[in-house]
RNA sequence: GGCGGUAUCGUCUAGGGGACUAGGACACGGCCCUCUCAAGGCUGGAACACGGGUUCGAAUCCCGUUACCGCUACCA
């Protein structure tokens, strides 16, 4: 038996960006580890130079920061640890659970495409391996390159996956696989077995698509005398179309929906039910309920669709619930960026601002958008609302004029002797209690569009000299002709 | 093709032999609230892939079929 802490690792490739299924990957085995009080990885799988970037590890790094999956120990490189793959490859060939392999790539592809051609399937005929020693020796000495293949036994290799069950792989379908290049370089399956032995990783909990290197990897354990982790295969995730989630269907990034306006706890949150659920019908978690209610028997085996419109309601239900300061530190850098000046506002002001477009909004960018009619002097009226709202323009005009005059004559300029004030004017106007006929063609001097807040939160909002100077644009503007 | 995996509303899922006229959430429709938009409340439509077994009884167990997905490199 392994140590009696988890080890859990996360061994993404910096071949692209941290990718959702990546993150929900990252995430479960996080929340394993937590939940156990074990140790969480990460291993930067950068074995293939030519793929492989600093610029993807910054992308992972960042995207795991972002969704505040802290790692445990110093990240491990693959790629530093190439000498001890390749002594792990020669233990092998020492102890005979390997040998060399003198095959040209060409003579295998070529073979590999006869037999394709022929119909059939290509498996090595280990042909190597039945050279005589003395033409081994003759080859080594002559200085043919070979590779160095595992020879799989005879017999079946299975294990009980925590998400499913047995699974059971015949070993005659598994051919010797190549542990060690012709240049000294590992083969995948080799250094993640080297490097899960020497992290000492006691789950290895990982995407639906390493369940067929599953049984090549256990081959591999044993043949280097290491007691087996667990396994735990997570399924893939989905676009909406049902095949595998990939840059066609949008956002496949976790940094891509930072940029979109989703918070890294409904991100977290969403993700983590994306093939788990804790059940009792539970959805909106906090991290630490997620730690708490985390377990394997609640994993899901069938691959799940990433839902755009759940993740963006999840969001929205994020920006209504969460504590006020916490929102004002994730919207105002967005605001900067959009050039709206917080600063110039008083405290009591944003909040007001913030408390009223919460609600409304799904994203921080939607809140970012709803906010500029709120900031400066000038607002853009928008044509759509305008042609509707202001369809008959004298008309508009007068009521516009009605309202200015009202709200000009108005000591205060509170919500509720504002609202007397302006059905006053609805009646006087022979609207009776529609008072909506005012509203809306006032919303659109206002703020330019006919969807806000409701109408003296927005007067409040603007404050008196704005809301009135603003009418008077839209009065002079609608007296224009 | 071979091997492996999977199969409950459009989507995420609950369910692990009787509590199922199959529950919740997103989305969609209707109603209420209402100055618009949201939010909120109520409400409607919507699923056990198919066929055989096992059993007194199956969404739940077994087998087959079908469909989908993954793997099948000196990629990871």
């Amino acid at each position: 038996m392994a140590s009696s802490v988890p080890r859990l690792r996360f061994a993404p490739s910096p071949t692209g960006y941290l990718h959702v299924g990546g993150g929900r990957t990252a995430l479960f085995n996080w929340l394993y580890a937590k939940k156990y009080g074990g140790q969480f990885l990460l291993r930067v799988e950068d074995t293939d130079k030519a793929r492989s970037t600093d610029e993807s590890t910054r992308a992972i790094f960042e995207g795991m920061e972002w969704l505040g999956l802290q790692w445990d120990e110093e990240v491990v490189h693959q790629g530093a640890n190439l000498e001890r793959h390749r002594a792990d490859a020669l233990r092998m060939l020492a102890n005979d659970t390997a040998y060399r392999c003198f095959c040209t790539q060409e003579e295998l592809a070529g073979r590999r495409a006869e037999a394709e051609a022929a119909g059939g399937s290509f498996k090595y005929d280990r042909r190597c391996d039945r050279l005589d020693a003395a033409e081994i020796r003759r080859r080594v000495d002559a200085g043919v390159p070979f590779t160095l293949r595992f020879r799989v036994p005879e017999g079946s290799t299975s294990w009980d996956d925590l998400v499913h069950e047995t699974i059971a792989f015949p070993n005659k379908d598994i051919e010797d696989f190549i542990v060690l290049r012709a240049d000294g370089t590992p083969i995948y399956n080799l250094a993640v077995v080297s490097d899960d032995i020497a992290m000492r990783i006691t789950l290895v909990m990982r995407g639906d698509d390493h369940i067929s290197n599953t049984p090549k990897q256990i081959m591999l354990y044993r043949a280097l005398g290491a007691d087996l982790p667990g396994f735990a295969h997570l399924p893939m995730i989905h676009g909406m179309d049902g095949k595998k989630l990939s840059k066609r269907h949008g956002a496949t990034a976790v940094g891509d929906y930072q940029h979109l306006g989703i918070l890294p706890g409904a991100m977290r949150n969403f993700l983590a039910l994306l093939g788990w659920a804790p059940g009792n019908d539970i959805e909106m978690m906090s991290t630490a309920q997620m730690i708490e209610l985390f377990d394997t028997k609640g994993l899901q085996r069938k691959a799940a669709v990433f839902d755009m419109k759940k993740l963006e309601w999840m969001n929205g239900q994020y920006l209504m619930q969460m504590p006020i300061d916490e929102l004002k530190s994730r919207v105002t850098p967005a605001l900067s960026a959009a050039g709206l000046a917080v600063e110039d506002q008083s405290d009591a002001w944003y909040s007001t601002l913030l408390e009223l477009l919460r609600v409304r909004s799904r994203t921080v960018d939607e809140m970012v958008a709803q906010a500029r009619p709120y900031f400066g002097d000038a607002v853009e009226i928008q044509a759509g609302p305008m042609a509707k709202h202001w369809k008959d323009r004298p008309a508009a005009a007068s009521i516009l004029s009605a309202v200015r005059d009202a709200l000009g004559a108005l000591g205060t300029w509170e919500p509720a002797t504002m609202e007397e004030a302006l059905r006053g004017v609805a009646v006087a106007l022979g609207y009776g209690d529609k008072a909506g006929k005012l509203f809306q063609p006032m919303r659109v001097a206002l703020v330019g569009t006919d969807v806000s807040p409701g109408i003296f939160e927005v007067l409040e909002l603007l404050g008196r000299d704005r809301s009135l100077a603003r009418l008077d644009s839209a009065i002079s503007l609608l007296s224009l002709n």
